[in-house]
DNA sequence: GCCAACGTTGGC
DNA sequence: GCCAACGTTGGC
């Protein structure tokens, strides 16, 4: 199995990689996007390795490191009549939205801003450098994702 | 808080 | 199936 690689955006204020390490694994829920929910449910495998990325954030970059420890899960939150997820559309035996779960791999020895990356060459066709894109869920190549790892203190 | 970019919705 | 209107994302 060839790994893959994956940047996931969260919003700090919501959930960052401190409330990841202290879970050490979350069920990535709430995305309601069908390319980032296809992502999730056909293209992610177990192992595949996650970039965890501050959005909305002050300032904006990569946080820490993840795994994909499962896919193809059912997001419960798309039945929580009171959550801000719920989902009328969907039907519990025929649900619209599936998620992956994420495991904890470590924070960023160094905290990598999206100044940082945007100010790299070899990174200028990262995704989520490109104007206006929204996606929450990017696939990432194997070249950047060790640019990514050496440019935040990591093992690679 | 602004707003560009983009996805979704719904009238036709 | 088109496309205008609307809602959301997310950097600044």
């Amino acid at each position: 199995m060839i790994p893959k690689y994956w940047l996931m955006k969260s919003e700090p204020d919501v959930y960052s990689i401190d409330h990841l390490k202290k879970d050490r694994k979350t069920l990535w829920t709430g995305v309601r996007n069908y390319q980032a929910r296809n992502f999730m449910m056909t293209e992610m495998q177990p192992g595949d390795a996650v970039i965890f990325y501050h959005s909305n954030a002050e300032p904006p970059g990569i946080a820490g490191f993840g795994k994909i420890l499962k896919t193809k899960q059912v997001d419960p939150t798309q039945f929580d009549k009171k959550g801000e997820y719920y989902d009328p559309k969907s039907q519990p035996d025929s649900p619209r939205w599936f998620c992956a779960e994420v495991g904890f791999e470590a924070k960023a020895a160094q905290f990598l801003s999206l100044e940082e990356l945007k100010s790299n060459p070899e990174l200028k066709d990262l995704l989520v450098l490109r104007k206006g894109q929204r996606l929450s869920i990017q696939p990432v190549s194997e070249a950047h994702f060790k640019i990514i790892r050496e440019l935040s203190g990591m093992k690679v």
